[in-house]
RNA sequence: CGGGGCGUGGCUCAGUUUGGUAGAGCGCUGCGUUCGGGACGCAGAGGCCGGCGGUUCAAAUCCGCCCGCCCCGACCA
């Protein structure tokens, strides 16, 4: 079996060195007290426990326990890849800037520049569709070399404006990212749908629920894209759901339902153009009138693609600019400047209006068709107008969903939205050719056509799916890891390392387990009892074996970390009970 | 990039308002006692108080600039 391949059979190889498994010869820097720096629960813990040291603002060292835990991460991603046909390759963290320019990617924000000695440019990987697109396009020119599914598991450099949280928002992290290449999309929705299935197994294997959301590709452009989320109060997106009809997304991409009949105005005065001297903003606006933001009306002006949209949208409410683009068809939408908007409305930011506006498309949130008696913008400096209707005022050419969703709203199925927080843990994306066209990365049809090559691209945060376990795993004393992901699956405390009897019990126990291919670590510092059994809590382990006063009759204690109590097994056949216990639980997580 | 907070031994913090040259707990070293849930006693080591400049007889403390870190927002390919 190759390196790296993990399963029960595969575990003793998963660590190409030899670790130490005594305590007293391996570095386990427990805190007592946690570091100012962190305030989340996992990050907490995963600092005390001596996982992981920040070296900078968004950059960790993975110490020898974090690393144990990071590398089975990795192997669980890796094994659930292989098995999903997908082929593994390492691609450099040098990318040579042309690359880049051939996609308009270099001008990334997040982008960490360099160069070499002779003044040529490089990036830092952040993502590699560029690089593996190149050996792609290189390499594969035949419908009968697809489909194809190459990864990697490698750092990724993201100079992120704001890291946060540990290692939830890094700017380099360990990220695993797998480019799909196909030739039909038969072939596309196969490879969007096995990933899907992958993904699943890989959070299942690694003990974490997760949400599946919709998601907005945003500027990465293409298809179907979905989110791993798992869902905690410490991260940092927002996710609407309506568990009774199963829908959920990202906050940024979710649709919003319900009904909205056509309003009628026939009770409503009729529209009157009022001073509004200075009040541009929604506030000072409706502050000045005396009316609340739901009762307003912004006009935002955008270009979209060749066309210039005015777009109506609730004071209360905020447009969502990727739905308005993909109502529009367009790629996407961008705001207008002070002197298109004054080209347009002859008035300043501020003062825009449905109400005698030509030369643009109006298209109005949904919600606003069965709502009427709007406070607008005048089209004129310092002039609003009140008691606006649609309808009977101003023509709107279309109604549609282009809001910012929010908790409370009605869901697509019928439902309401909630609100919850998540950390994205993974992503699948349809990119559809955005990239083969770019970088001429084409193939031959079976009936000699050329085509671009149709991508997907999946990515997967081991770093960051450590500390999402860390943040849902844990209890007022540490860490409670699952053991598919455990540092090591057992700790032995010897309880007096003076005490013969408990020292010769305890490495006859921790050789058994070894021999049976249990990750075991024993605890054999020259410490008191208390530290050491704090320290197992905090760390983590799944099961715990203490050697103490109980050897002299023949008894060990087991416990679970999960619960209360242990339990007292007799010792001459303690390590294959433990084995067995070990495997029981193992068991659970394939 | 906007807003807020913070920077004092390895860690957590006090001292800054009101200037007088640095403290506590934990950790660390040695010795002794102790030894099943972060022991106790005694003796120690360890800090140019984030940096630079200024004010002053005197600056951790006041002023200016810079750097770093955390949180909220923007951003997040």
């Amino acid at each position: 079996m190759p390196f790296g391949q993990s399963s029960v059979a595969g575990r003793q190889s998963l660590f190409a060195y030899n670790a130490p498994m005594r305590a007293s010869r391996t570095f386990l820097p427990t805190l007592r007290e946690a570091p100012a720096e962190a305030e989340l629960a996992g990050h907490r813990l995963l600092l005390r426990g001596g996982f992981i040291r920040r070296v900078s603002a968004g950059v960790y060292s993975y110490l020898p326990l974090g690393l144990r835990v990071l590398n089975k991460v990795a192997n669980i991603v890796r094994d659930e890849a292989n098995k999903a046909g997908c082929i593994e390759l390492l691609m450099p963290v040098l990318v040579p800037f042309e690359l880049l320019q051939e996609t308009g990617r270099d001008k990334v924000p997040v982008l960490y520049k360099t160069q070499d000695r002779t003044g040529r440019e490089f990036a830092l990987g952040f993502t590699h569709e560029e690089v593996v697109t190149d050996i792609v396009r290189t390499f594969v020119h035949s419908y009968r070399q697809m489909p194809l599914c190459l990864y990697q598991i490698q750092n990724k450099f993201r100079d992120e404006p704001r890291p946060r949280a540990g290692l939830i928002r890094c700017k380099e992290f360990l990220m695993f990212d797998a480019y799909s290449f196909d030739s039909n999309q038969e072939d596309v929705a196969k490879i969007y749908g096995r990933m899907w299935k992958a993904y699943a197994r890989m959070f299942e294997r690694m003990g974490l629920d997760t949400l599946v959301c919709e998601a907005e590709s945003g500027d990465i452009g293409g298809g179907e894209n979905h989110e791993f989320m798992v869902i905690t109060p410490g991260g940092e997106d927002r996710v609407l759901q309506d568990d009774e009809a199963g829908y959920a997304a990202n906050a940024d991409r979710c649709d919003i339902g319900g009904e909205y009949p056509e309003s009628d105005p026939s009770e409503v005065p009729g529209a009157e153009m009022v001073d509004t001297p200075g009040a541009r903003t929604v506030q000072e606006v409706t502050s000045f009138l005396e009316v609340g933001p739901e009762k307003l009306v912004k006009t935002l002006l955008v270009q979209a693609g060749d066309r210039r949209v005015a777009a109506l949208v609730r004071g209360d409410r905020e447009l969502n600019p990727y739905k308005l683009a993909r109502r529009l068809g367009v790629e996407k939408v961008e705001m207008l400047d002070a002197k298109a908007v004054r080209e347009i409305t002859g008035a300043d930011i501020g003062f825009a209006g449905p109400i005698g506006l030509s030369g643009v498309e109006l298209i109005a949130d949904q919600e606003i068709r069965s709502e009427s008696d709007f406070v607008v913008g005048g089209n004129a400096d310092d002039k609003h107008y009140v008691h606006a209707c649609h309808g009977r005022d101003f023509k709107v050419g279309r109604f549609a969903d282009i809001r910012v969703a929010e908790q409370g709203d009605p869901a697509p199925g019928g439902g309401v939205l909630r609100e919850v927080r998540g950390i994205e843990v993974g992503d699948i994306f349809q990119l559809g050719c955005k990239y083969s066209e770019a970088m001429g990365a084409l193939f031959n049809e079976a009936d000699g056509k050329e085509r671009p090559i149709i991508m997907g691209c999946y990515g997967l945060g081991i770093g960051r799916s450590m500390q999402a376990v860390a943040e849902v795993s844990n209890d007022e004393n540490g860490l409670t890891w699952p053991i598919s992901i455990a540092p090591y699956e057992v700790v032995i405390v010897l309880v007096n390392a003076e005490d013969e009897g408990q020292r010769n019990a305890a490495a006859e126990i921790h050789d058994g387990l070894e021999k049976a291919g249990v990750e075991v670590l024993l605890d054999d510092r020259d410490e008191r009892a208390g530290p050491k059994f704090k320290d197992a809590d905090l760390i983590g382990y799944p099961l715990r074996v203490v050697c103490g006063r109980g050897v002299s009759e023949g008894k060990v204690e087991i416990k679970w970390r999960r619960d209360d109590d242990g339990s007292e097994i007799p010792l001459d056949a303690a390590a294959e009970t433990i084995a067995e216990m070990v495997r029981r639980e193992r068991s659970s997580f394939e």
